[in-house]
RNA sequence: GGCGGAGUAGCUCAGUUGGUUAGAGCAGCGGAAUCAUAAUCCGCGUGUCGGGGGUUCGAGUCCCUCCUCCGCUACCA
């Protein structure tokens, strides 16, 4: 374990600041923040960075309605996103918000750059544009309203817009995105994402627009400050302006190219199609790989805005606790796929799993070691085959749930710590420690050892999912900071005969719904 | 319309390059145990692996075709 840590950069969306903070923006940063703690458990040096997209037409109009200036505004409601990373115990290492000065120099250097080498020109951008969306649509998009004005496919108002726009040459990156797609199949993840991206790019591209003069609350664009830089390049370069962009050498040089791009469906096209051809045109490096998870849906029903089932990640910590939710959105769902909240299955994994499979494990176990070892790690005798065959799956789980949490496979490394943890209960019931009490104190010692070794790895490897409960399970097993990432996963039990362990207490609490609660 | 993905036990899913009686978890039924958070453990599945056809000594796993669902994309006046 010598040398200096590699650098593992990871990063979630900057999340739309007007929005309120719920599940899916939770998810997003969930799965990141799983991912950056293991990473730093495995020695990696980790940059992990989240913040908020505080630009563009509708924080202003938001922002006149309030009647104080953007900025303000932005200032007040950034909050909620910092406010929900402490509430879901976020680790992020920074917080970027685009309104950042340093930011602007960000945007401004990459344009200028674009420029220099021809890569953005100025034209006119026509069209019927959506407010509400941020978006242009087509004309046969488009559907009368009974008042006679035409309306968005998303039922938004439309006005016809016509502007100098400066275009950028995203058309002659067609074939250059096809092959970085091909050398690089990790590139785009899951595969069926990958595939959807491909055959857009196939599809053709055309040049897109990348300035407006509309409104004024955004990015000035350098020589022209009639216009404002357009949400895509100003947004995405906030990956490069946390690492000291235009500053090539520092974090810069260290972390990028960042090894994820952590992102929700709907922004892959924009992280994997338009972004990496702003870099290339740049003439910088394009990230490792974008990663497009799913989407929740609320008791099987679709979660919207008007259908008022949006689901308040706080209301859930609230109810269930923070860890159980934490471990629920990653165990319930194959990561990359969509998903289902219902109460009844947030239940059952919490009460199934965290509290009879993982909890009642520890606590039966630690409670014989209090009782019978006097509170201390007891010291083993011979392993016999049984105990090998136990303490040869835990040792064996690093490795699985290294390589499950590269490839964003979260329920995967679960399910692998699962079969341990199942493993370990039908072991204490065959070796009945409570009889050897009696018959063979000795070989109850070694049983006791062996679970008990077994259950520091678990709770060192669910550290990333529950960081506090796992660090209470820890504290439990008398382990000490230092014992506490990877490199104490070696083959040999680790385990020090002796450790005087504290009173154990119960770590994950069943959910008791009472029968005249709500129905 | 085109491209892509999916259709496996009541539910959610896993099934390596085709090869012994198709698996897991949950739910259900039966039993055991009593250390523990009324937690745990053991046992029990005759599933047309969407339908049909084909290749093969042998197909959930390859080919053709049809049906259904989902995603992306294009278009229709």
């Amino acid at each position: 374990m010598a040398g200096p840590k590699p650098p593992f950069y990871l990063t979630t969306p900057i999340y739309y600041v007007n929005d309120k903070p719920h599940i899916g923006h939770a998810y997003t940063t969930l799965a990141c923040d799983v991912l950056a703690r293991f990473k730093r458990l495995d020695g990696f040096d980790v940059k992990f960075l989240t913040g908020t997209d505080e630009h563009g037409q509708k924080v202003q109009k938001s922002a006149t309605a309030a009647g104080i200036d953007p900025q303000t505004f932005t200032d007040r409601v950034s909050a909620n996103f910092r406010d929900l990373a402490a509430a879901m115990n976020f680790s992020n290492d920074a917080f970027i918000r685009t309104t950042e000065p340093r930011h602007k120099e960000a945007c401004k250097a990459l344009w200028t750059l674009l420029v220099e080498r021809g890569e953005i020109y100025l034209d006119a951008y026509r069209g019927w544009y959506a407010v509400r969306d941020e978006a242009f649509y087509g004309e046969d998009e488009l559907t009368t309203a009974a008042d006679g004005s035409r309306l968005a496919p998303t039922g938004a108002p439309v006005e016809w817009v016509e502007e100098p726009s400066y275009f950028f040459r995203l058309s002659k990156w067609q074939q250059p995105l096809l092959d970085l797609y091909a050398a690089r199949p990790d590139f785009i993840a899951p595969d069926s994402r990958r595939n959807e991206v491909i055959s857009f790019v196939k599809g053709g591209l055309t040049d897109l627009s990348i300035s407006r003069t509309t409104f004024s609350w955004g990015v000035p664009v350098p020589g022209d400050e009639d216009h404002v830089m357009y949400v895509w390049l100003d947004a995405l370069t906030n990956y490069i302006t946390a690492v000291g962009f235009p500053d090539q050498t520092g974090d810069y040089a260290r972390y990028w190219p960042a090894n994820l791009h952590m992102v929700g469906k709907d922004i892959l096209r924009f992280h994997t199609v338009y972004w990496p051809a702003f870099l290339m045109a740049a003439g910088l490096e394009v990230p490792g790989r974008v990663f497009a998870h799913g989407w929740w849906t609320n008791e099987g029903q679709k979660i919207s805005k008007s259908v008022g089932n949006v689901i308040d990640p706080r209301a859930l910590i609230e109810t269930y606790g923070l860890d159980p939710v934490r471990y629920f959105l990653l165990r319930e769902v194959p990561f990359g796929n969509d998903g289902d909240f219902s109460h009844r299955a947030m239940i059952n994994r919490m009460n199934g799993e965290l509290a009879n499979d993982l909890g009642n494990l520890a606590q039966r176990v630690l409670s014989m070691i209090a009782k019978n070892c006097a509170g201390a790690v007891p010291e083993p005798g011979p392993f016999s085959e049984d105990d090998d065959a136990l303490l040869a799956a835990a040792v064996a789980l690093l490795d699985k749930v290294r390589q499950a949490m590269d490839r964003q496979a979260f329920h995967e490394a679960l399910e692998a710590i699962w079969v341990v943890i199942r493993a370990a209960n039908g072991y204490v019931d065959r070796q009945a420690p409570w009889a050897l009490r009696k018959n063979d104190p000795p070989r109850m010692a070694t049983v006791l050892y062996v679970l008990a070794e077994v259950i520091r790895r678990v709770a060192l490897l669910m550290q990333p999912f529950v960081p506090a409960s796992a660090a209470r399970m820890l504290d439990q097993l008398g382990q000490g900071p230092e014992a506490r990432d990877t490199t104490a996963l070696g083959d040999r039990p680790l385990l020090a005969p002796g450790t005087v362990l504290p009173k154990p207490e119960g770590i994950f609490p069943r959910h008791v719904v009472d029968d005249e609660g709500a129905a």
